[in-house]
DNA sequence: TCCCTCGACTGAATCCTTTCAGCGCCCTCC
DNA sequence: GGAGGGCGCTGAAAGGATTCAGTCGAGGGA
C-alpha cells in the first residue's frame, strides 16, 4: 500500500451542521412533534392536510429520524443477522433470500460477522445491545437455555441446529436424510473406504454442556459412521477448522497415506472445495478419489468444479427467516419449527472407484 | 419447506424481564450513574476501589449498556460496512481485514447488504441513521458531493472509486495498472481477438451526474480501449449485471457468434468464474479462449479453475480501512489517500490461443 | 492555621423519538 | 337539543446512557 498523501488541512474547522430532528419539522410544518411522529410511522389519526404538510416540510429540511432515539421508545425496524463465517456461500443464499425477503418492508437488515477466534455469543449480544427488533442465528454454538434468555426480550430464529424451544423458531434442514442420501450414493457406486471429514463440533464445555448432538454436522457425522458400520466397515472421522485450507492440508495428508481413502464425505461445500484443490494438486481425479459435499452452493455447479452436494435451499431458509421474523413483529407467540428436505445432485466429483 | 409445528401456547403470558439499567448497577454498588459511566468507558477519575465495586456490580446483574441510549449522547462503537454484493468474494475478503483490525477493539462492525435493485445510498443512509462511529462504503454509486455531506457528520473510508475528497479517506487499487497488466498479457500470448466484458457503469444520471470515470471498471474498461487502438485494433466492450449468470448467457452467445474472441478480459472475477463456465460448458479451454479476471479471489488459486487474475490485495484493503476510520475517531482530521499496487497472478486460464 | 489545589465523585441536564392521556370539535342519533 | 362518540391533534412523560458543572474531602504549601 502506497503512503498516506494528507490533504493539507485548510484550518477551518468545518463547523458540523445539525442535523434536523422532529423538534424542525414539527415548527416547520407548524404541527406539534407527536403529529410529525405519526405521519412518518403510518399511524392512525392523521388528517390528508396534515399529512402532506408535514411531508412537505420532512422533504424541505431533508429530516431522516434517528434510529437511537427510536429504538429507545419504539422499534429499530432493524433485524440482525449473525454470520459464523463471511466466506462461506451457504451463509450468503441465506442472506440474499433474506434480504429480498426484506426489499418491500421498512426493515434494513445488519449483518454482524463473526471474527476468526469470536464466538456465537458475542455477535449475539451485540445484536442484542443494539436492540435490533429480531435476530437470526446460524447455528449458533451457544447454550439453548442461553438463546431462550435472548428471545425472551427479541424475537429469534435459529437456522439449523435440532434442538427445539418454545421461546424462538428453528429452521433446519433434514440432516439425516440429506446424509442418508450421500452415503447411499456413495455406496451405490461401489465405495468402501469411506472418510469424512468436517468441522470440529462445538466443545462440551460449559455454558455450552453436550448439547453438540443438536448441530447439524454432527448429524450427518452420526448417520456416516451409522451407516459404515451396518456395512462391517471402519468409520474414520477427521475434524478440521472451518475455514477449506485446513482440509486442504489434511486432504493432502491423506492422499499419501498407505491405503487413501477412495472417497471422501465432507461436511459442506466449503470443505469439500479444499478437498477437491488437493486432490487436483496430486494430479488425481474422482475415479481415485470422489467427493460429496453439502450445502450446493453456486461454485458446486460449475462446471470446472462440479461438485456433488446437498442442495438444502439456503435462499428459502433465509426466505423463510425474515418471513418468520416479521410473524413474530406482528404478534405471533407460538414456537414454529420448520424444516426442508434436502436433495442431492450428483456431479462428476461423484464416480465409481477405479479400483474398489 | 415441511408445514410448520406450531408449538401450543402455554396460556401464561410470559412476563419480559426488565434488563438492567446503569441505574440498577449504581444502586447496587452504592455509587452515582455518572461513576458507574466512568467506569465502562474506561474515563478518568476513577478509583481502585469503586473499579472493583462497580465491575463486580455489573456482573451480578448482568448488566450490558444499551447501545441506542449511549448513541443518543456518546458513541455507538459501531463501525458500518456498506456490501453492494454479498456474495462477492472480493468484499468478502475486505471484510475479513477489518473484522480482524477491529478485533481487539471495542467496536463492532456491522454490514448493510444491498438488496439487488437497491441502491448504494439506501444502505449509506441506513448506517447513518443508526449513527454508526464510522462507515465504510465499496465502490458506492453516489455523488461525491452526497458523499462528503454524510462524511461531514461520520468519519468516512470509500474503496475503489479514484475521486477524491478533503472530507472523507479513500483507498483504491491503481486499475490503470492493473488493467494494463491484463492487456500486455494477453497481447504477449498472441491474442487480438480480446473482448472486454464487465459490469455497467452507473447510469450518468442525476443525482450523480456524469462521475462514473472514477470508478474501477471504468477505469478498467478505458485502459483496454486504449490498448487495443493502439494495436489497431477494435475493441468491443460488453456490459451486464453484476452477478455472473448474465455474464455466463453473453459468453455462450459470443462463442456461437461467427468471429469468436480469443480470449475475454473480465472485469471482476465473479464475472470471470461466469465466462469460465460457458467455455467449459461449450466444451472448450483456455487455448480457445482465455480468460483474466481481476480481484485475485479465493477460488481463481483452486486448481480446478485456476484463473489468472489482478491481486489487489483486498484483506489489507479492509484492514486499512478499519484502521483510517479508527485513527478519524481518534482525532485525525485531514483526508488521506491510499493505493495500493496491483499485480497479475498468471494461471491456467490464460494461453497462447490455438489459431490466433 | 488557613488557603489552595487536585482527585474522586455526584446531580441534573441532555440527546430524540414514541406513547399516552386528554382536549376540543363536529357529527350523529335519539 | 343534549348526550355520546369518533376524529384530529397536542403536551408532557418516558426511555437509558453521557456529559458538564460543581461539591466534598484530603493533602500540601505558606
Amino acid at each position: 500500500m502506497t503512503s498516506a498523501q494528507p490533504t493539507p488541512d485548510n484550518g477551518s474547522p468545518v463547523p458540523k451542521p445539525r442535523p434536523s430532528t422532529i423538534e424542525d419539522v414539527a415548527r416547520e410544518a407548524g404541527v406539534s412533534r407527536a403529529a410529525v411522529s405519526k405521519v412518518i410511522r403510518n399511524a392512525y389519526g392523521v388528517s390528508e392536510r396534515m399529512r402532506t404538510q408535514v411531508e412537505a416540510a420532512i422533504e424541505r429540511l431533508e429530516y431522516r429520524p434517528r434510529v437511537a432515539a427510536r429504538a429507545m421508545r419504539g422499534a429499530s425496524f432493524t433485524l440482525g443477522f449473525e454470520i459464523p463465517q463471511v466466506g462461506n456461500d451457504f451463509l450468503t443464499m441465506i442472506v440474499d433470500g433474506a434480504t429480498e425477503a426484506l426489499a418491500a418492508t421498512p426493515y434494513q437488515m445488519i449483518i454482524a460477522p463473526l471474527g476468526r477466534e469470536q464466538k456465537s455469543d458475542v455477535a449475539i449480544n451485540s445484536l442484542a445491545d443494539r436492540q435490533v427488533d429480531g435476530i437470526v442465528a446460524i447455528a449458533p454454538r451457544v447454550d439453548p437455555a442461553w438463546l431462550e434468555r435472548i428471545a425472551e426480550r427479541t424475537p429469534l430464529v435459529m437456522i439449523g441446529r435440532h434442538d427445539r424451544s418454545d421461546r424462538y423458531d428453528t429452521i433446519t434442514g433434514d440432516d439425516r436424510s440429506g446424509a442418508e442420501q450421500v452415503m447411499s450414493h456413495l455406496i451405490e457406486l461401489g465405495h468402501r473406504r469411506i472418510v469424512h471429514l468436517t468441522i470440529h463440533p462445538s466443545r462440551p464445555e460449559p455454558p455450552w454442556a453436550g448439547q453438540a448432538g443438536d448441530e447439524p454436522h454432527v448429524i450427518r457425522t452420526a448417520v456416516y459412521r451409522e451407516r459404515m458400520l451396518a456395512l462391517g466397515l471402519e468409520p474414520s472421522v477427521i475434524h478440521t477448522l472451518f475455514d477449506g485450507s485446513e482440509a486442504h492440508e489434511v486432504t493432502r495428508a491423506l492422499l499419501d497415506s498407505p491405503e487413501p481413502p477412495t472417497a471422501i464425505f465432507a461436511g459442506n461445500d466449503t470443505l469439500a472445495i479444499g478437498i477437491l484443490s488437493a486432490i487436483a494438486e496430486a494430479g488425481l481425479d474422482e475415479r481415485d478419489v470422489s467427493v460429496v459435499g453439502y450445502d450446493d452452493v453456486p461454485i458446486a455447479r460449475h462446471p470446472l468444479v462440479s461438485l456433488t452436494s446437498v442442495d438444502q435451499d439456503g435462499v428459502t431458509m433465509g426466505r423463510e427467516a425474515a418471513r418468520l421474523l416479521l410473524e413474530r413483529l406482528a404478534g405471533r407467540t407460538t414456537a414454529v419449527q420448520l424444516e426442508n428436505a434436502p436433495r442431492l445432485h450428483e456431479r462428476r466429483s461423484s464416480a465409481r472407484p477405479r479400483r474398489p
